[in-house]
DNA sequence: GTGGCTGCAAAGCTTTTGCATGTTC
DNA sequence: GAACATGCAAAAGCTTTGCAGCCAC
């Protein structure tokens, strides 16, 4: 298997010109206001190649709207991921889990209660086989996460969607 | 591609029970210290198949040694992740991070400066093809994170490996 | 003009740290 | 007995929330 590769800028930098162009009618879209707070958000995060923190964007949204709180951007960024223009890198994050099996393996995760199972996936592993380093970065292991729905969250969440008038919800 | 299962409570149980059997002569060959707390929680961690977080640790733990700290708990558990006994199931857990590519794609990731890089690799996504649920999970989506080293940290951790260990960096 | 958005400050959580005391080897 | 581990409480981070004022639509 020899399609690992890193994202490289000039893949980047086109699709954030994309995304930022088209930026304003999916808010519309939404019913989202468009705020230069929303504006100065989602032009760092595209701008910005690393994954960066709250706290990041918030400094970068600071250079040029030094009056901006850091309270917004945790709200903005949150709104941001509900409708789908965002994606939190860090799914478990609110505390941290410990797994007592050290053997290589991967985890099921449900997005809703954040329950976690472990998985065996053995040709996983060997993804990495045959490629030591990728840029800078010398290959250690890697980890599946899947991301699903418990039992328990699906039926939840179809009560909610019956129950709840429908917000715009795209899957 | 037919190999993805969820690990079930027979094989848990085996694993278990190996793993505290050897938690002595482990410690004693890393010259850590066997006291009650230690395998209190070494024992709590392999009898839980959810991934606990510290707080449902140190609640398990709590049954049977009321006295014992959240903080210490804490502590063994950085500790145990070091040794090798555990591993944090969120590596990147310390603070949340956005991403603004919401393309399907995967992660590389520093486990030392936490530095993320996306990479991309189309057959992953195939793995979940054919595999709609596993056992109570409906499973929507799935992202590789593989842990590297990025290039400042090899030489880093190069470094701090051939001159004695002085932990005086950090960026 | 109105409903939603923002800034500020305070509160809420999880995790870490300092220090005196207690335990392991 | 010495070095290390623990408990407690306080501090340190990150994130969320309440509320008055402001702005996009």
């Amino acid at each position: 298997m020899r399609e690992l590769r890193l994202l490289d800028r000039p893949w980047h930098e086109r699709y954030s010109v994309q995304r930022l162009g088209e930026f304003v009618a999916r808010c519309r879209k939404r019913g989202i206001a468009v705020t230069p707070q929303r504006l100065a958000v989602i032009q760092a995060l595209l701008a910005s190649e690393n994954h960066p923190s709250t706290d990041e964007i918030c400094a970068a949204v600071r250079r040029k709207h030094p009056h901006v709180s850091l309270a917004t951007v945790h709200r903005i960024l949150n709104e941001f991921c509900e409708a789908g223009e965002a994606r939190k890198v860090t799914l478990l994050h609110d505390v941290a889990r410990y797994d007592g099996n050290v053997e290589p393996h991967h985890h099921v995760v449900c997005v809703r209660c954040k329950r976690v199972h472990d998985i065996e996936m053995p040709d996983v592993e060997k993804l990495l086989e045959g490629t030591p380093s990728l840029g800078q970065f010398a290959l250690l292991r890697c980890s599946l996460e899947i991301e699903a729905l418990c039992k328990r969250c699906q039926i939840a969440e179809k009560r909610e969607r019956t129950n709840r008038p429908h917000r715009a919800e795209m899957d």
